[in-house]
RNA sequence: GCCCUCUUAGCUCAGUAGGAUAGAGCACAUGAUUCCUAAUCAUGGGGCCACAGGUUCAAAUCCUGUAGAGGGCACCA
């Protein structure tokens, strides 16, 4: 809105933009927005900013907006709005709800989300929590947006992942059945394992106890990841977080799509054969180059240098097997015939070396590269009283998403992953949120909105209405605490939209503190329902719309917003 | 060896289109409730934005280098 203004203001002097800066100052006795356009434009003019503010200034026309214009410091522009503005905005918040707080940038444009996308060979750990938060509340922001959203787990029920899991299952069975098994190396060795192995035997007692693994793998195998699969599926929906699609990476293979897409990509003379003679020349100069794992033989090769990735990269082993990159190229490729407008992934930060192959692939497949968004989660360290707590996956010894949510709860857990960028490698101390836990800031804000509730049920109880309108008379609302209650209230747009551009929900979640933390001292010093009744009903709408805009924040962040505490 | 990310208050972290005097929570100290929920409110101390250069009217923010932390560099998944 008042970036409108000022392109329009700015566009009257001559200046064509998209986009005009416009900020909260620091410190409230400066006005209540600013924008420091003019001296941003001062160089291209050759103007002093001064000059250009005060031009800019006489180009604005907006009398019902603005009380004062002025100009300051180096060449900021300081705005302050006039309480009828303020007020009119209050009651549009109020009366188109969330027309007014989602503003429309997504325009029906299709986006997929993809996140999660854990191994079914155990549980999820916290890890997966960060990313199943994030990218469950992307996809709320986006879909809140008005973009078209699909939210998509990708299944790896494919590969030595699975297989491994399999036989590890397998081979507790065996032992089980006094059949001993060598345990697989690299096999997965946790409690849920035992679990598998013991379910199977009460099913199907020895029916396998005198099996090759290669004649029974593939039971074990379907069976193990299945069951793995469920119980991943529990615990995202326990944690609050759902998916519209379950893609198979098995059916890729299945399904001909692999072959398809190489076939496709080799019509475009980006496959090539190559044998490992070449190739070990090519590694050695990495120094990485590990020949033992290299069977002599022909392999099928991507050319992805040609397409930005600093090496090619191998399709189809010398031995005939398709390598991971295969069937992630294939359901890329899928993705985007889906007609998606943009495909978000949302990996763990030990996967950013992954991002060029697969822009790369996108690029061989004729899209823009720009339609993948790739959000990198970074680790979680989890402790507990400060001190870090062990973790070996190898072992089987994790503490689970599920133990975490089950001791501090779920909208904590949520909450603190949405507190902090992505990016950055995030502390959990299970000790230290739960002594907080009083202090919580998710309770901060879950407070204020029970607050308002408690208030609304008194008001109801003595024959308040709680329904405004054009003829609710604002004009009660003038206290520094109120004024800056509106203000903060419908710059919750803004916010969003930066939130949306960014990708970024923890935006909301600063936003939302910032929120409550206006509403609590309001409460704290006056009081709503014990006033002149123009005054009260005044208040308890700033009180519905507090409510409204909490509701929307957390309901992005998938919090739950209680009535009561 | 090459590449990527991070480094802001005692602690955990914001500051995401370079803008005005650097922000919040926790912790610490002091105070507030006969009244709509004290899971609240008020006041206070606390900083070489890792370090060194550079670009700019303006740098925590952009560029280069150094140090520290994490991660990645297979015909692995």
């Amino acid at each position: 809105m008042i970036e409108e203004i000022l392109l329009k203001a700015l566009k009257a002097i001559g200046i064509e933009a998209d986009y005009v800066e416009v900020v909260v100052p620091k410190h409230e006795s400066l006005g209540d927005v600013s924008t420091p356009a003019a001296m941003l434009y001062a160089k291209k003019l050759k103007k002093n900013p001064s000059v250009i503010a005060d031009s800019i200034i006489t180009a604005i026309n907006a009398p019902d907006v603005f009380d004062t214009i002025e100009k300051a410091g180096a060449g900021f522009i300081n705005f302050r709005f006039k309480l009828s503005y303020l007020y009119g905005q209050l009651l549009k918040l109020y009366t188109e709800g969330s027309g007014y707080l989602r503003p429309n940038i997504g325009k029906g444009q299709k986006i997929q989300i993809e996140f999660v996308s854990a191994n079914p060979t155990g549980p999820l750990h916290l890890g997966h929590g960060r990313g199943a938060a994030l990218g469950a509340a992307v996809a709320n922001l986006l879909s809140a947006a008005g973009y078209c959203v699909e939210r998509e787990f990708y299944v790896n029920d494919a590969g030595r992942q699975v297989r491994l899991l399999g036989e590890s299952v397998f081979a507790r069975y065996k032992e089980i059945t006094g059949t001993p098994y060598n345990f697989p190396e690299d096999g997965y060795r946790g409690d849920y394992v035992d679990e598998l192995a013991r379910d199977t035997h009460a099913a199907y007692g020895d029916k396998f106890s005198q099996s090759e693994f290669a004649v029974a793998s593939e039971f074990f195998i379907a069976y193990a990841y299945k069951q793995m699969l469920e119980e991943i599926k529990n615990d995202l929906a326990d944690f609050g977080v759902e998916f519209d699609r379950w893609q198979s990476e098995k059916e890729l293979f299945t399904d001909g799509t692999i072959t398809k897409t190489i076939e496709k990509f080799r019509d475009k003379g980006l496959i090539y054969e190559q044998d490992m003679d070449n190739i070990c020349e090519k590694n050695r100069k990495y120094g990485n180059f590990k020949e033992s794992i290299i069977e002599k033989g022909v392999a099928v090769w991507f050319k992805a240098t040609e397409l930005g990735d600093e090496k090619d990269r191998v399709l189809m082993k010398s031995d005939g097997q398709y390598t991971y990159f295969a069937s992630d190229i294939a359901y890329h490729v899928l993705k985007l015939n889906r007609g998606f407008d943009g495909l978000i992934n949302v990996w763990g930060a030990d996967h950013h070396g992954y991002i060029p192959r697969i822009r790369a692939v996108i690029k061989a497949a004729g899209h823009d590269e720009n339609k993948l968004t790739v959000l990198l989660v970074q680790m979680v360290m989890l402790l507990r009283g400060g001190v870090p707590v062990q973790m070996s996956k190898r072992a089987g010894e994790y503490v689970t998403l599920r133990d975490v949510v089950k001791e501090v709860g779920k909208d904590i857990t949520r909450f603190i992953f949405l507190t902090r960028r992505p990016d950055s490698q995030l502390e959990f101390d299970m000790e230290a949120v739960k002594q907080d836990s009083p202090d919580n800031p998710v309770y901060y804000i879950q407070y204020a909105y029970a607050r308002i509730n408690s208030v609304f049920e008194k008001a109801e109880k003595r024959q308040i209405s709680l329904s405004f309108d054009n003829t609710t008379d604002l004009s009660g609302l003038s206290s520094p605490e109120e004024l800056s209650l509106i203000k903060k209230l419908i710059f919750y747009p803004a916010a969003f939209q930066t939130a949306v551009r960014t990708r970024q929900p923890h935006m909301i979640t600063f936003y939302l503190q910032e929120l409550a933390g206006l509403f609590h001292p309001f409460y704290y010093k006056h009081r709503i329902l014990d006033e002149e009744a123009q005054l009260t009903r005044a208040r308890l709408m700033l009180c519905a719309c507090v409510k409204i805009v909490i509701g929307e924040g957390l309901s992005i962040l998938g919090v739950s917003a209680p009535d009561k505490m």
